[in-house]
DNA sequence: GTTAACCAATTGACTAGTCAACTGGTTGTT
DNA sequence: AACAACCAGTTGACTAGTCAATTGGTTAAC
């Protein structure tokens, strides 16, 4: 199989990206039948063992259905297409064609013990910011991050900090600083506003908010940062896929982000 | 290897099975490190294959994390371990201990024009239903079941119904009749209760409530069931575990039910 | 017509190997 | 003491095959 892309990537990746192109260009559109893996393995001059992986990778993202005895087809659409990553307020904010800022309301360091009551067993950095789309609160982010793994970002520390600029984007330093996030854990809650949060995002109570709790982690395990985050509850929608193979449930996860006011929600559970 | 499993399985089923049960049984701590694929092949008598496959299950579900070129690690346990499947509300309560049961509100079917309001574009059944843990109101599940699946499950028609039955579980139901479920899409709002709502759910006004719609697909992506589910804020979180594998997302997903009045939610986002 | 038997095609599972990339430690040199 | 080279062990990727299970269609028998 020709290699077109410059950096070096696994085989069934490649494979895998040009399946999706084909897709996603509605070369083969929802309902249709894929080749064979024998006849993409002739097409692209792989073994069939690449060729299953990547049709693993396309089941997994939702892209395609595999049935035994028939072949694999390209899934019906469905309410948003995955955008497949573990990804920030900002990225997500920005994927939607949306400019996101910040402002900083509180910046200092936790002992270990006041890092304890949020769950991370070492001193740690605290930010607690304002997060906006398109100049607007949307969001109050409180961001715990090991010291460890802040002093290895610039952007962290002291006089270089950045953390003020309304541009900044966490994952993105930590990208920079050669720290991935390899799986993170979330649990979504909801409650009422309290006035402090409802002056903080500028809006009257009573109203519904959606706490988001985020653990991330790197790829050894070590926690990398943990987000307790309050958002606009009727402006913000959280989406996941729970997909079944082999009795395991695997999912992808984005989030949607609407416009305030013109938030539609369910009618009321009655006729 | 020896298949004392009395369903026949794939083998790399049955030794993720094994290694499972070494982890959650403490034998293994988190952050030992495993034995390698090599010895392992050995140990049980398979091929590498099989076992990295095994190895790649315990991955996703989140207790092992795999180090090139150091080996396969223990992970170290996080919020809530992932109960690994697409769980009805029945199966959620039940797992935690408790009993589920409902109370039927309405049940009618709908033409094609009026299903099509909920995304489904056949004609179908619709539920609603109340939803209660250990005879307290809990959530209100709409669920809405095209006829071509409903016509399948004996439970669901005619004199043989037995929804009325409190004890009735629809996923139950529909693995009986052999209807199994591929993959779901989820999407998660939040937004204050109406009074509607809060007289159904016997609450006082203002509160928040946790709007999930779910839409279930079979092995083939066909449509079985379509839920918009109104749930009690403050009782009820959502978790889901975003694990970043070869640039594509997975997760597991889980929901955690708590008892009214003892839940304890974040603190407000200031200090 | 209905049913049963059969067949070809496809995916699922598995084996047994190769080579590459990465890690952690040791050894040798400066 | 610091650094570079090397090495053994590990996981990641890939190949080329086998056999099993499932499906959809065809054919034959009744």
């Amino acid at each position: 199989m020709r290699r077109n892309r410059k950096i070096k990537q696994a085989l069934y990746l490649d494979l895998a990206s040009e399946l999706r192109e084909s897709i996603v260009s509605s070369k083969w559109k929802p309902g249709d039948l894929l080749p064979s893996e024998t006849q993409l393995c002739r097409d692209f001059g792989v073994s069939r063992g690449t060729v299953v992986k990547a049709l693993e990778v396309l089941h997994r993202e939702g892209l395609a259905q595999r049935r035994q005895g028939v072949g694999t087809f390209v899934s019906r659409p469905s309410l948003h297409r995955m955008p497949g990553f573990i990804l920030g307020f900002s990225e997500t904010v920005r994927q939607q064609g949306r400019t996101p800022t910040h402002r900083l309301v509180d910046r200092c360091e936790l002992t270990r013990a006041e890092a304890l009551q949020y769950g991370c067993d070492e001193p740690a950095l605290m930010l607690n910011r304002i997060r906006l789309v398109d100049g607007v609160p949307w969001a109050i982010h409180r961001v715990v991050i090991p010291l460890g793994i802040a002093a290895r970002v610039p952007e962290l520390h002291g006089d270089r900090s950045k953390v003020e600029d309304p541009g900044f984007s966490l994952y993105e330093a930590l990208g920079d600083a050669g720290i991935t996030i390899d799986h993170a854990d979330e649990a979504v809650n909801t409650r009422l506003a309290t006035e402090e949060e409802a002056e903080l995002l500028q809006i009257n109570l009573p109203t519904a908010v959606m706490i988001v709790h985020r653990k991330s982690f790197d790829p050894r395990g070590r926690l990398v940062e943990l987000i307790e985050a309050v958002y606009l509850g009727e402006c913000y929608t959280y989406e996941t896929r729970l997909v079944r193979a082999h009795g395991v449930s695997e999912v992808s996860a984005s989030k949607h982000i609407e416009t305030p006011g013109a938030s539609q929600n369910v009618r009321p559970a009655s006729r």
